[in-house]
DNA sequence: GTTTTAGATGAACACCGTTCATTTACAAAG
DNA sequence: CTTTGTAAATGAACGGTGTTCATCTAAAAC
């Protein structure tokens, strides 16, 4: 059984594909440590080496995995708000429900996204130098434009999106088995659901707050 | 120059603060990398191997270094609610404020006790075992005493204070480079100083929304 | 049909955490 | 003061990791 070769830029760009997919589901299946170059190599039936035809480093791959699970993110966020009828202040509390609804059902994901370290390298490659995920400008603009409005008032709206932002990763991050108060009932689903929709509901007396 | 030997009891616990100060210094000044056992056998002039006759793991080292930098955080927050003469919801702002200024002026430490996961291992050791930092416990004690004084009413105590914990861990997390959108003035001291600042007021305000 | 090029190989390198047979310094026993 | 048992310390080894590179060769370009 010889082996095809992928030289067309087509052909390379769907190898890439499946290299990039297989690597997600050896992270969201085994966490960081499954996510190793030899691992991925194999589950796309090729040697280690020739991973480097395809990416820089490991890291390079990293970044070009969590790149599409952002690009993703943001089309869901952008469709929360093409959808949604209202004031900018229900939009941003739709908005904060999403995120923590994303957290508490796709929480692999979630970890691999926004709290696994990348891997280390030497150098800075192309993709990473790109990287630079939409969803938190996405947000930006809602609260600008409540500001617009007069929804809101007295506000920074780059503050205030991070701030909003920090209060939503922060509360969905201690419910983490692995943050340093482990509480034995915040890893139960149940009172997650509980939990996240008790920060939703501050959140948006912080909301009403700035009127 | 032979080597002696730690065989007392006292002896070994030397030897073995020894160990955790030298990685601790190895994690600060060169991060996760730099903290590894052949390294920090060298810090401590001994063979790597060795450093399994005081530990069971990398992991149960990892634990046992970060579990120090607890204690004395505890110790400072207990230094604050000792010292502190007014209100209970004051005292929560002061709480909220030695972490915030603490997590921007040793952020290497905050990370490495906040941020960083601890590295894997097949087994859970002793150390791990008996993991528990009090800082929570400690916070809960305060705003149980603010709702006993009537300061806060409707409130789950429990919940409140993982909803402030959370709103200073998630806000100090984004300021970090690493975070999804990293800002470039974000990394600035100066900047963090004054958003810090911010998210200590917007603290202020929630706190006086409760009683 | 020939030449060029770049994907694929497989061995190697330097690092990592961990294990273990062995050595030997030291504390306790006689 | 000597003997003996024990456990700290050694150093080599094992299997893992990311990465590099000379080499081969399939497929595109001429």
């Amino acid at each position: 059984m010889s082996k095809k070769r992928a030289r067309s830029p087509e052909k390379k760009a769907t190898q890439f594909q499946k290299i990039l997919t297989e690597g997600r589901k050896l992270f969201l299946k085994y966490g960081s440590e499954g996510f190793s170059m030899r691992a991925i190599a194999k589950k796309v039936d090729m040697q280690q080496g020739n991973l480097y035809n395809y990416v820089q480093s490991k890291r390079e791959l990293w970044f070009a995995v969590i790149l599409e699970d952002f690009q993703k993110f943001t089309e869901n966020m952008k469709a929360v708000i093409d959808t949604h009828q209202g004031s900018s202040i229900d939009l941003l509390e739709k908005l904060a429900e999403f995120y923590l609804n994303f957290a508490i059902e796709d929480i692999e994901r979630y970890r691999m996204m926004f709290m696994t370290p990348a891997p280390p390298s030497s150098s800075i490659g192309p993709i990473e130098s790109n990287y630079q995920p939409e969803s938190f400008d996405l947000m930006l603009q809602v609260v600008n434009q409540a500001v617009d409005n007069k929804e809101l008032s007295n506000v920074d709206p780059t503050k205030f999106t991070m701030f909003i932002w920090g209060i939503v990763h922060g509360n969905v991050e201690l419910l983490q088995p692995e943050f340093l108060f482990p509480l034995q009932y915040a890893q139960k689903l149940d009172y997650q659901k509980e939990y996240t929709s008790f920060v939703l509901n501050q959140i948006k007396k912080i909301l009403r707050n700035y009127y």
